[in-house]
RNA sequence: GGGCAGCUAGCUCAGUUGGUUAGAGCGCUACGUUCACACCGUAGAGGUCACAGGUUCGAAUCCUGUGCUGCCCACCA
């Protein structure tokens, strides 16, 4: 006898499986031998960045990705699973000055970049072992010996490669961007890392004189400014060079704008050509007036500093907004330096990397922004140029770490140009060649692609990949080549003035200086998203011929989370086109995002999230999994509440929004206190810690624990069992029990709707099939009528090979979801079971189920009229359970029943009588077309047949006549409803006749139960009436 | 400003091409532990499918509009 403890220790069992994972090593793949034919399934994991340890999102994205690993691996596919991390550039350089700072007081000026870059290793050594240990916590069964870091000297190699042949092509160039500046940090912060903040703000409207006015000119212009101390870096002013075009233009806009508004929008867009119509009067003589101006070359005097700069005319500016003119700050705002460069407009930077204004700024120099604005605000004043000034809400753009103010300025960056290399990327979407799941992804990935906008890649930060490009000035293109002659990979182009880039295959160029001018390394690094877009064909040897290349690029399958489709997904298409040809992965699985119970996303800094250690800690891994698996649907989000665990009472506390910041919580069940993430002083940290978990984790530990018992039960059952061979059909069809024959037929349809499911990437649709076919028709069903035919010595035998082939099909389809519970199961098989044989074994079984074969049911088990008849027993069954319950039979009386049904089914159920017996504690009496119960029995109807339960003295008559009065009631109600349908003669002439055939049935049916159920309810009244 | 989603039971979500009386898990109510499992069993209550129109014999499902929620992109002199 095998005994096994009453409750699953999930604990034991996961350190059990991985070890033995770990001495099978079945993750691990290596390219196919000659000969091998089985099909490659292939697939990068999104390498996790190392700022940190891995949140809910990534034990979803994991948990899908094992999934279908798992899948494919026993599907018999060669199955390679790449793992790996992300160095996240500017994150991970952030949490590392975070830290020196907090720590040590330094900034990472004071350290330098040497060892500024060695702290970051540090840190990633550290946080890349937690990552990957937790990823094999989740029971992730990636390829580790083939674990990958983007910024290690594989992936370094395959960048420098990918960035040559960019620069080699000429999709290399130098622009100008905006950088988000934080002055706090003095570093730039990337888009993702500011956040906008209204804020009560002003727009100053400001006078600027033009000089020497002509008669018939005006003597000034009017330009408006949220901004004003960036006047001290204007170098023009801008005018529309054909207004009166303009406003046409604007017009013709609005116009058709308005022909598909409702009449709502109307009353604002008419509101608009007023405003218009106004300015063609009031307006335009002066606009035109100030083009003519402009292109005479006249000139307005900058205030305060007195600087004369031109009128420039630009499309830029528009005339139907404010006073038609708009002031020029080339160096402070990108839609200016768009018109600097068209208009060849002196830049002028007047800021310093701390904030404050540069010796640009003349009198203003020194002070801060915000201390300039209000000085100049008052000068302007006082000097009588400030016209007007409004409130006005403004976003204001904060930096995320600093909580400062951002202040854009334009630097030098490098871009690559996407003009060329992002059609291909598009057309692999378009022609579908890549496959994006749910198809609506599609919209966001072909519109952000389609603007095709350059993208810059450089970063001002020390952690990352420095940008192979080296800056020689004052020699010529002769120097150059005589320096690098006979030296491959190196290339060059002039910066425009008298210094060249030179851009280098190599981390060495061979040479420190040309013509006696030293070169100088770029000081930039790549944006992280370029080593990432490398990622599927860098991580398998690119630019390297090797056989993993060979055989595992293009990979099959990637998942990701919705909000890097553009970001990341894009840019892997374009970079693998770019690099190889092909595509770098034929489906794309977008899975939803997980949020609060508020619809916030969970972040650590909110302390709304989920520590999936935490989840695998008190739940187990499979609980973790086979919850993430059910979230995973179609939609863009997934709601989960998180809840506090008590650890003195296990008590669950609701996380609201009150809660979650605090340090200790106590508990108002026990009234202990216990610390959280939160927790600083050290009398709040002496508390125990309570974990934050979600009940939606409770249904995968009870899953769990119900397919261990399941388990228990089996293995208590099967003395005695020898044969080996789980073999259902051997036997003459005839010769099969009903229920076996429903189980095979369930096995093979439940089977098909897993299999399928996850070939679709429907991950939730998997996990509830299998959930409801283990639980209620496993469990519930088979397992119970299998509890008589275990005592009968004839029908034994049978049914503990029956048994063993349901729970062994169970397993197996289950392990890619809940891997340790269904290896820990298979294991325990072993020693009592180990010699079974399953139809779709074709040799030994594996000792492992994780390489066990797919299960693969012939497609003969399918038995639609097995199923129907099955049903039939089932709802038998319910109905003389309903009865019981209503009238509180107690559970162990026995009671007699009368089955009134259709003569064949009458027989079909004939076999299944003890069964019913067992099931529904009740012995059966009578079954047939005229069975009838004992006058005033009580009754409910199920699948055609009336179930007659003779209560004698146990019924309460009174209540009976009341429920059976209702029903009675509410049937008459149907029976109305489809009488009126039926009546109407537009539903018989249009409705197809199967339907109307369908309706008439149903009518039939429901008068006969009407009928019989106030003949029953007559019975009652007589006897309720003495 | 443009786009994409979502709104179904107290909560979190399913609902496949329009067709019986709209489902699940959790929670709730009642009953029940010798007989795999209380992380359990049996039964039950609970929904005007956001709202308003429309198409149709028939709408949670298709169309139009409205409201609310979330996200992505762009922009804001």
């Amino acid at each position: 006898m095998h005994d096994l403890p009453k409750q699953y220790d999930h604990k034991a069992a996961q350190a059990r499986c991985r070890a033995l994972w770990d001495a099978e090593r079945s993750w691990h793949a290596e390219p196919p031998a000659p000969g091998d034919t089985r099909p490659v399934f292939s697939i990068v994991i999104p390498p996790p960045n190392v700022t940190g340890a891995l949140h809910l999102g990534h034990a979803l994205n994991n948990t899908l990705q094992d999934v279908l690993v798992r899948t494919r691996r026993m599907q018999g596919h060669l199955t390679l699973w790449m793992p790996g991390t992300d160095h996240a550039g500017i994150a991970t350089q952030a949490v590392v000055e975070r830290r020196l700072l907090e720590e040590e007081k330094l900034s990472r000026h004071d350290l330098g970049r040497e060892k500024l870059v060695e702290r970051i290793w540090a840190w990633k050594e550290q946080y890349e072992k937690r990552i990957l240990g937790q990823l094999r916590d989740l029971g992730a069964s990636c390829d580790w010996d083939r674990t990958r870091f983007t910024l290690d000297d594989q992936c370094a190699a395959a960048v420098r490669e990918a960035f040559f042949r960019l620069f080699q092509k000429g999709l290399v160039r130098r622009g100008k961007r905006l950088v988000n500046w934080d002055t706090f940090l003095q570093t730039a912060v990337s888009d993702d890392e500011v956040f906008h903040e209204q804020v009560k703000g002003h727009f100053w409207h400001i006078r600027y004189d033009v000089i020497d006015p002509e008669p018939g000119e005006p003597a000034s212009v009017t330009v408006a400014t949220t901004r004003p101390e960036t006047l001290l870096g204007d170098t023009a002013v801008a005018i529309h060079p054909d207004p009166a075009a303009a406003l046409d233009a604007a017009e013709r806009t609005l116009r058709e704008k308005r022909e598909q508004a409702n009449a709502k929008e109307h009353a604002e867009i008419d509101r608009a050509l007023d405003d218009l119509a106004q300015r063609r009067t009031a307006l335009l003589p002066l606009l035109e007036t100030l083009a003519a101006m402009a292109r005479a070359g006249r000139k307005v005097r900058l205030p305060l500093l007195g600087r004369a700069i031109p009128l420039v005319a630009d499309e830029w500016a528009k005339p139907e907004m404010g006073s038609g003119c708009v002031k020029i700050t080339p160096a402070h705002d990108p839609n200016d330096y768009d018109v600097g460069r068209r208009q060849a407009l002196p830049m002028v930077n007047i800021l310093n990397p701390d904030g404050t204004l540069n010796a640009e700024a003349g009198p203003y120099a020194g002070l801060t922004i915000q201390k300039a604005r209000t000085k100049v605000v008052a000068d302007l004043d006082s000097a009588g140029q400030l016209v007007q000034v409004e409130d006005r809400i403004i976003e204001l753009a904060h930096s995320d770490r600093s909580k400062t103010p951002i202040e854009p300025y334009l630097a030098d960056q490098w871009f690559i140009r996407m003009d060329e290399i992002a059609q291909p990327a598009l057309d692999a979407v378009t022609g579908g060649a890549v496959r994006i799941f749910p198809e609506r992804y599609a919209k966001s990935y072909l519109d952000w692609l389609g603007e095709k906008r350059d993208w810059p890649v450089s970063r001002q930060l020390w952690w990352g990949h420095r940008i192979p490009i080296w800056h020689v000035d004052g020699v010529s293109a002769a120097e150059l080549s005589t320096a690098f002659a006979g030296r491959g990979g190196v290339e060059w182009t002039c910066d425009g003035g008298s210094g060249w880039h030179v851009c280098s295959r190599d981390e060495s160029l061979g040479v420190d200086a040309v013509g006696g001018k030293p070169l100088v390394r770029d000081p930039d690094v790549l944006d992280t998203w370029f080593s990432s877009a490398l990622w599927p064909h860098s991580t398998l040897g690119w630019p390297a011929a090797t056989p993993e290349l060979a055989s595992f690029y293009p990979t099959t399958t990637l998942v990701t989370s919705r909000d890097i489709i553009t970001l990341w997904v894009a840019r892997m298409v374009i970079m693998g086109l770019f690099d190889t040809g092909k595509i770098p992965f034929r489906d794309v699985a977008i899975h939803p995002k997980i949020l609060d119970r508020y619809g916030e996303t969970m972040s650590k800094s909110k302390g709304n999230g989920v520590d999936p250690l935490d989840v695998i800690d008190a739940l187990g891994a499979d609980a973790l999994r086979f919850g993430m698996a059910s979230m995973a649907t179609e939609t863009q989000d997934v709601r989960m509440p998180v809840e506090f665990q008590c650890p003195n009472c296990a008590a669950r506390i609701e996380q609201t929004t009150q809660n979650r910041m605090l340090p200790r919580i106590e508990c108002p069940k026990c009234k202990q206190a216990f610390r959280t993430q939160w927790a600083t002083k050290p009398e709040d940290i002496a508390l125990p810690r309570g974990p934050a978990l979600s009940e939606r984790f409770e249904a995968g530990r009870n899953f769990s624990n119900k397919l261990w018992n399941a388990t228990r039960f089996v293995l208590m059952n099967l003395e005695g069992f020898t044969a080996g061979e789980l073999t259902p059909d051997a036997t003459a069809p005839e010769a099969i029990p009903l229920e076996d024959r429903w189980l095979m037929s369930r096995l093979a349809t439940v089977t098909a709707e897993a299999s399928r499911a996850i070939d679709e990437y429907r991950f939730a649709e998997a996990a509830r099939v299998l959930y409801a076919f283990a639980w209620d028709e496993y469990c519930s069903a088979y397992l119970e009528l299998c509890k008589a035919r275990l005592a009968d010595p004839a029908a034994r035998p049978r049914a503990q090979a029956m048994l063993l082939l349901g729970l062994d099909t169970i397993l197996r389809l289950l392990h890619p979801i809940m891997p340790f519970v269904t290896e820990e199961i298979w294991q325990h098989f072993r020693t009592i079971a180990g010699h079974r044989r399953t139809p779709w074994d074709a040799s030994g079984l594996p000792a492992s189920i994780m390489v066990a074969a797919w299960p693969a049911p012939p497609a003969g088990w399918v038995d639609a009229r097995t199923e129907t008849q099955f049903g039939t027993f089932l709802a038998v069954v319910g109905a003389i359970r309903e009865i019981r319950s209503r009238q509180n039979v107690p559970p162990r009386t026995n009671v007699k029943v009368a089955i009134r049904a259709p003569a064949d089914t009458a027989a079909l159920l004939l076999p299944m009588h003890g069964s019913i017996a067992s099931m529904a504690v009740a012995e059966i009496t009578a079954a047939g077309p005229t069975a009838t119960g004992a006058p005033g029995a009580a009754t409910a109807g199920a699948a055609g047949c009336d179930v007659f339960v003779d209560l004698a003295d146990l019924i309460d008559v009174g209540a009976e006549i009341a429920r059976l009065a209702k029903e009675n009631e509410k049937t008459a109600a149907f029976i109305q409803a489809k009488q009126a349908k039926l009546a109407d003669e537009k539903f018989a002439a249009k409705a197809p006749p199967q339907v109307v055939q369908k309706e008439r049935e149903q009518l039939a049916e429901l008068e006969a139960k009407l009928a019989k159920g106030r003949e029953t309810l007559a019975a009652l009244e007589r006897r309720a009436a003495p």
